[in-house]
RNA sequence: GCCCGGGUGGCGGAAUUGGUAGACGCGAGGGGCUUAAACCCCCUUGAGCCCUGACGGGCUCGCGUGGGUUCGAAUCCCACCCCGGGCACCA
């Protein structure tokens, strides 16, 4: 009988599934393994990079079943958003129609790659039974004071008509579509994860088994900077608060900077003679994008008219305004020091501002503003003390003064999570003309999204044209009131749908904080890089506030990460817009899903971005009929005991079941294929000798359990033929002998000078002087040494002499 | 500019963390099977050179570049070059 793939594959998906087999209770008797891969967007059809994340999943899910874990790897679907509304609007099928499509394709593709998964707990944030706990959650934040609406200058997408969080802005563009983002002052909601910052900075020291770099970029992003906070006084009334990292420069202030869209700049330049050029800067710089502000490279900025008291020594200094200060950060106004800042620098030189040094630079010091440390100078009370006794010094004073403080600011900003588009989770909020802003109380939930035929953005969003939607009566008056028409985030969803995992078909409540309980936190998370900021944090983010309110029993949500590379064809990633996606469908039927996973573990190690070769899988397939044929040959087994042929075997066989539970451990896929490879080549040789039944099946026993999680359909179906069990899933994991997996013998290699000159085969325990003996005793190496002195001989047996001459 | 990764055959990549560089696979070349092809099987495959009639065997170089440490370096240290990613007017 031939590996017909096909067959095989449709009939074990389908035992697996009727099984049951991965289907999971909670269990305390028993050690957990809650393993979860990032759920998709459903986009069409699964990629390459959806199989490279599926496989990694499923191989750790079926080798921790057969190791005896209780394991919980649930699906689902990340299927509100913008795409799917773009896509909607480019087909012109409603979103709902297509995407619940691309669930239905997606899901089979998940089951034809042979990929277990608890069904019985799928969700799909587009599902009202799911996003009726978004709604539930948000009213929750809002209670809690951590979300808010207000109106701040935001970023604005001018093609996806919508604003957007600044986690989704990329150099100045929307992340999605590139188009350059501008800002727009809008009233809108956000969820004050600043008030988390501190927390979740310091936990990133606990997340151990996560990769540095995902570490250091959300460490970035969050970007605490310790400083002092004080208030300047405009010359004629008014003042101003600043942030500095370097309160210790404060005698070289020789001037001020605003930030264009600064709460104090109208009244400032009220009266000035300035006023004119003064509100056409500001509305150029309301007017540019994001990334026109950053691309001139050279400081504008336009002087007010008024003028600053430096708190230190009473000195008078100009208030500019530059956009060159953004409001979102610190207190959007800075005492600028030349002397010390670079962009203080190159604005002064600009517009003839006097410099002072504060800092005393290094001899010959040539550069222009000086950042490093040194000792202070022109500074008053400050003269002679290094910068950090100098900034404790004048933050103190500062603070007697009653002017300032110490502070920590972070670059962290709240999350923006309203939307102006359709496809996503209405906000649960009524706007009431008598009682102001009020809740949805929770016997309302869901609010559901109504079904409207016009979703095209306008600007507002789609649903403030449904009047059906809109027109509401107020929970605490009755009288007429309208509802919020903005959409949340879809990052909103993926904060927390983890946790709905554990008990997915709750109608009464979020879920039972004990199904978490027993769960949580994931032992592994896979997925892709791209998401080491936003989903991430904002996961890390919601699972603290949940943990806050009673129903997380932890409060960091994944212990272990792992973010896998992508797929690559020639030099470029793989994507439906360059048309170079490779799709397995195709291979399910020319080569199978054991090929496909086969190849995706093969291919390159896991975190690394890997170039797709089309020629790679039939290697893999190759493979796998070599395993079949193995396992399925009639063979003529000799009558003898055994000998040395099946001790070698017996020992590989062995040493490979540690090597491949070692590299599955620590997530080196592609060093454990070969390993299994090189067992079946040399289990060719030894069948084509004269083989033992017994060290047959033996062998084979290994090499089929050891194969079950990375091609399970081949290897149940040889499992099931060969009669050793109907469910190798459910198998133990097998462990390996020491006494047979040690070597036997070693190839001692006997180096002269650290070059290579002879190599002999010696006996696996040789000892020091017994390597040393035979080294010296080789005539290739008596020829070498031809007559040198023998300085040294490192012995490192069984594998190395080194004999030192000369 | 700052912070991370990474440079190994024609290609993807191995190398027990200082001890035989190139496992395994792809590709290529040669041979077998076949009327022929595909499949499959066997051999060769880092570069240069040498010995031998042949079977075989040997030498030198070689892990981005240059230096260093060491009996011994792809692996550790210093400097530089290149590629990829993240952040970036954050006060």
């Amino acid at each position: 009988m031939s590996y017909d793939h096909k067959a095989i594959e449709a009939r074990w998906q389908k035992h697996w599934a009727t099984e049951g087999i991965f289907r999971a209770e909670a269990d305390p008797s028993r050690p957990k393994f809650y393993n979860v891969c990032m759920y998709p967007y459903p986009s069409g059809a699964l990629h390459q990079g959806h199989v490279r994340n599926y496989t990694y999943g499923d191989l750790l899910t079926r080798y921790k079943t057969m190791q005896g874990f209780n394991v919980l790897s649930p699906m689902g679907w990340d299927s509100f958003g913008l795409n799917a509304e773009n896509a909607a609007i480019k087909d012109g099928i409603h979103p709902r129609i297509n995407t619940e499509n691309n669930i239905d394709t997606m899901r089979s593709q998940i089951q034809q790659l042979g990929s277990m998964y608890d069904w019985d707990r799928e969700l799909a944030s587009h599902d009202p039974s799911f996003y009726r706990w978004d709604q539930w959650l948000f009213l929750e934040l809002y209670q809690r004071g951590l979300a808010y609406k207000t109106a701040a200058p935001v970023n604005w997408c001018p093609k996806d008509q919508t604003v957007l969080a600044n986690e989704q802005v990329v150099e100045g563009a929307c992340e999605r579509c590139g188009t350059p983002v501008v800002h727009k002052n809008l009233a809108q909601w956000f969820f004050k994860i600043t008030d988390y910052a501190d927390r979740l900075l310091d936990d990133i020291e606990t997340l151990e088994h996560w990769p540095e770099r995902v570490k250091t970029m959300q460490r970035n992003w969050i970007g605490r900077s310790e400083g002092a906070r004080f208030d300047i006084e405009v010359d004629g009334g008014d003042s101003f608060d600043v942030f500095t990292t370097r309160p210790d420069t404060i005698f070289g202030m020789t001037f001020c900077v605003l930030a264009p869209e600064h709460p104090l700049v109208p009244s400032l330049i009220a009266d000035s003679e300035n006023e004119a050029e003064a509100r056409e800067y500001i509305a150029a710089a309301n007017r540019a994008s994001e990334l026109e502000r950053m691309a001139e490279g050279d400081k504008t900025g336009v002087f007010t008219g008024k003028y600053a008291i430096n708190p230190v020594n009473e000195r008078r200094v100009p208030i500019y305004i530059a956009d060159y200060v953004l409001m979102g950060y610190g207190t959007g106004a800075i005492m600028a020091v030349p002397g010390q800042d670079q962009r203080d620098w190159d604005f002064a030189t600009k517009y003839g501002i006097e410099i002072i040094r504060t800092v005393q630079p290094p001899a010959g010091w040539e550069g222009e503003a000086y950042v490093g440390d040194g000792t202070t100078i022109h500074s008053g009370f400050l003269d002679g003390l290094e910068r950090a006794e100098a900034i404790t010094r004048i933050t103190r004073w500062l603070e007697e003064q009653g002017i300032g403080e110490a502070t920590i600011q972070y670059r962290l900003r709240d999350w923006l999570i309203s939307r102006q588009r359709y496809w996503g989770c209405p906000i649960p909020m009524i706007n009431c003309d008598n009682c102001g802003l009020v809740q949805v109380p929770e016997e309302d939930l869901p609010v559901l999204l109504p079904d409207i035929e016009d979703y095209l953005p306008k600007g507002r969003s789609p649903l403030a044209a449904v009047d059906e939607f809109v027109n509401t009566t107020c929970p605490e008056c009755d009288g007429p009131a309208q509802r919020e028409t903005d959409t949340m985030d879809t990052f909103v969803d993926s904060s927390w749908y983890f946790f709905r995992y554990a008990d997915a078909r709750n109608d009464e409540a979020i879920f039972d904080p004990e199904k978490p309980a027993y769960w949580m936190p994931l032992d592994q998370y896979i997925g892709g890089i791209e998401h080491a900021i936003l989903h991430l944090l904002y996961a890390r983010f919601i699972t603290k506030v949940l943990y806050d309110m009673g129903l997380s029993s932890v409060e960091e949500p994944f212990m272990r990460l792992f973010t896998q590379g992508m797929i690559t064809l020639e030099g470029a990633k793989m994507s439906k817009s360059k048309g170079n996606v490779v799709d397995p469908a195709g291979l399910f039927a020319s080569h199978g899903a054991d090929a496909l996973r086969l190849y995706h573990l093969f291919m390159g190690p896991p975190t690394d971005d890997a170039a797709w070769n089309p020629n790679g899988i039939d290697g893999t397939r190759r493979f796998l009929e070599r395993v079949w044929k193995i396992a399925t040959e009639d063979y003529e087994f000799a009558d003898h005991g055994a000998d040395n042929a099946d001790q070698e075997i017996l020992g590989l066989a062995h040493r490979t079941v540690r090597k491949v539970t070692e590299d599955i451990d620590r997530f080196h896929f592609n060093t454990a294929v070969p390993a299994l490879m090189v067992l079946c080549n040399e289990f060719s040789d030894y069948l084509s000798g004269s083989p033992r039944r017994e060290t047959y099946e033996d062998v084979l026993r290994l090499l089929l359990l050891l194969l079950a999680p990375m091609t399970p359909h081949i290897a149940h179906e040889l499992w099931e033929q060969k009669g050793y069990g109907n469910m190798l899933a459910t198998e133990a994991w097998p462990t390996w002998d020491p006494e047979l997996a040690k070597e036997e013998s070693a190839t001692l290699v006997i180096q002269v000078n650290g070059k290579v000159r002879d190599r002999i085969e010696v006996s696996a325990d040789i000892t020091s002087d017994q390597a040393r003996e035979l080294a010296l005793g080789s005539d290739k190496i008596q020829s070498w040494i031809d007559g040198q002195e023998v300085k040294r001989v490192i012995a490192r047996p069984p594998n190395l002499v080194n004999v030192v001459v000369g």
